[in-house]
DNA sequence: AATGAATGAGAGTTCATTCAT
DNA sequence: TATGAATGAACTCTCATTCAT
């Protein structure tokens, strides 16, 4: 049984965390304050450093979790039935939602800069997450092409099929309109544009293979 | 006549303009100091604040004259003897090159929430701009498309489109490399990129014109 | 009779007692944290809020008993049957050891400053603590110089003596070194100390008494 | 000819280095704070930042060059026509004066824990400048014991003499009374010690040479 | 008796900005 | 016009201390 003080303990922790996802969310890493956590949390400022190393400490734990949880979800649908198209499609959408639900979080996942130049460890576990996600993608990618697709060329289209993604997820981060009301309002948008882009990549990949750089 | 005095205050005014917008570019916004910039532009810091009124202002005066050129570059753009895919690249690259170089203003142009809430008019402006840019490249669009697309249709393939611009300048954006080291490298990416796009477009555009919400 | 529960109370002040003393010695009262004390002792460090007021308290109540120790120490040389020289050497060993065993403490003790202003009780208390261990250095000089000095003198000589006695705690205070190491290695150091100044003490004790001031 | 507020700033560096002397001498660098600084010096916090990269910086320009100003000292007296005796108490005489008018200082370089135990450079000039101070008392020593004493001998006599010399100035660093006061008050009683020592060391040296560790 | 949760005060430091020349 | 001097506000983070259990 958990005592009554661990219930507002973790519901502290929580809050503290909720808090600091939504600010560093809207506002970016560097414009909130520990003070601007702390209010929004509901906590005095010093309470956080019960719970968090320091400010970045929060931010990594921020962002991990989350990641996790969509690279796991990608895993599930890939290894579901359904035609390659559909798979792809249901990973954008995911992805889409993912992203427009942890909008504080996108950032940190999708811009490299997110972490400081000097400390190598955090920055390497996101990086690495942003590449398996990636990965998962032009997996998909992959289903949708065929397996005679030379890499280098499944690659750049994976790459162009992902410009696309980000843009979406990119335009819409800065919204105020809740997942909710953008998902009710814009799928078939989105899946418009993930069938403008299958059919120019579909076309392409058919023909002769002309070399591009990355 | 301009006296002596009057050219060397515009040259001191240059400086300081030049100074910000090449650090605000580069390391972004909050990370750069007043006394940086002063350092930059060879003069002190506290002459910065004869020429504008505060850090801020500087952002804004430095964030409009490249919005115009790049609306000017796309009238141009527009206005050239150029088969209309032509075109419509030369635009797609001008813009992403736009972005890369301007790296600090383009969330400014870009992101809705970029201005602090509270000043309403040069969000307006910045808003004008942007809405602006995003007309000529549906004008482009619609060059490649025809005529007879519907309004709808043309504003749907046109948010497509600029979906995978964002994406590849949301992308490129937090990166290190300069611009020329940028697009000298992805080049060919992006061009494809658009080729794909116009593709998937076209044949979209061609078949029967279900309804999609925006 | 006593509860089992007041043992272990009694326990745990001490073992709070001999951590702050461990800790304040090697590191210094003000580098030395609650919470620091709380972990050296095995408790909370709310408990030590139970048994002290407060980080002050602590202090002061650790550093009444040493000195009562040594007071009490050099009692019990100065009554034992030895010669006057050794005893006195004898005297200034004990006295150089407790300073370096109680580094934080002997700051207290010989340091007017040491304490607060506006609190005047507890230092009148270590004030007389001084004042007896001076009055027994006193008695053990007086001891090696004979009776016939006057007063005067006698205080002119203790003084010196003590000079070179504090000198040496001085320097080896802020060392890094454990007690163990320093009187190990030191000893024969101090000893010859300890002869040059009753050599230089007993010849100028001998000669005509000029009039010095203090 | 120096401007008006060239003046004006050399005088509020002045100022700021007069407050922190006087606190980092009366209550240990740890214990007072920048604002502390300020409010004695007349100024903003903030303002001490423009005269010293960091509160570290303000200690070691503070320690510096009064040590500095004594080694010379040191040399002169070393150089000039005195018998060896007078010598030596003439710079022992000068170190106290020295050590009283700069009480603040004293502890810098007499205790070797000043500087964090992280950084090297600063701590080793202090220490440098410490040896150098020794050095001289060394030679001063040897002066009036003569060359055929062995260094290991001269090195333990200096030490004694120095532990005197320490405790002398330790004893009345903290007193409330002037440099001048104490002297004037003090000078015969610093005599006399010099001469205690003088004649227990040079009874020592003349005899057999035990082995003495350091 | 004992403790985990929480906090206010305050530390060093930075920065945009104003003042006086 | 231009600048060095100076500052208040605010930042991250620490610590002794209190509150509720």
């Amino acid at each position: 049984m958990v005592s009554k003080q661990e219930l507002r303990s973790e519901e502290t922790k929580r809050s503290i965390l909720a808090a600091a996802g939504e600010l560093f969310g809207s506002r970016g890493y560097d414009a909130v304050t520990m003070r601007d956590i702390a209010k929004q949390a509901g906590c005095s400022h010093t309470t956080i450093y019960i719970y968090f190393k320091d400010k970045e400490a929060l931010l990594h734990q921020l962002s991990m979790p989350p990641v996790q949880y969509l690279i796991e979800k990608m895993d599930g649908l890939l290894g579901q039935e359904l035609s390659p198209d559909d798979k792809l499609k249901a990973m954008s959408l995911a992805t889409i939602e993912f992203c427009l639900t942890n909008r504080s979080m996108y950032g940190l996942v999708f811009n490299t800069k997110a972490g400081r130049v000097d400390e190598q460890s955090p920055k390497l576990e996101i990086n690495q997450a942003r590449n398996k996600l990636f990965g998962k993608l032009e997996s998909a990618v992959k289903g949708c092409l065929g397996n005679e697709l030379p890499d280098e060329r499944l690659l750049l289209y994976t790459r162009i099929y992902f410009f696309a993604l980000y843009g979406v997820i990119a335009t819409y981060t800065s919204s105020e309109e809740s997942v909710e009301q953008l998902m009710g309002r814009l799928i078939p948008t989105f899946q418009e544009t993930f069938e403008v882009l299958l059919i120019g990549i579909r076309s392409k990949a058919e023909g002769p293979w002309a070399r591009t750089e990355d």
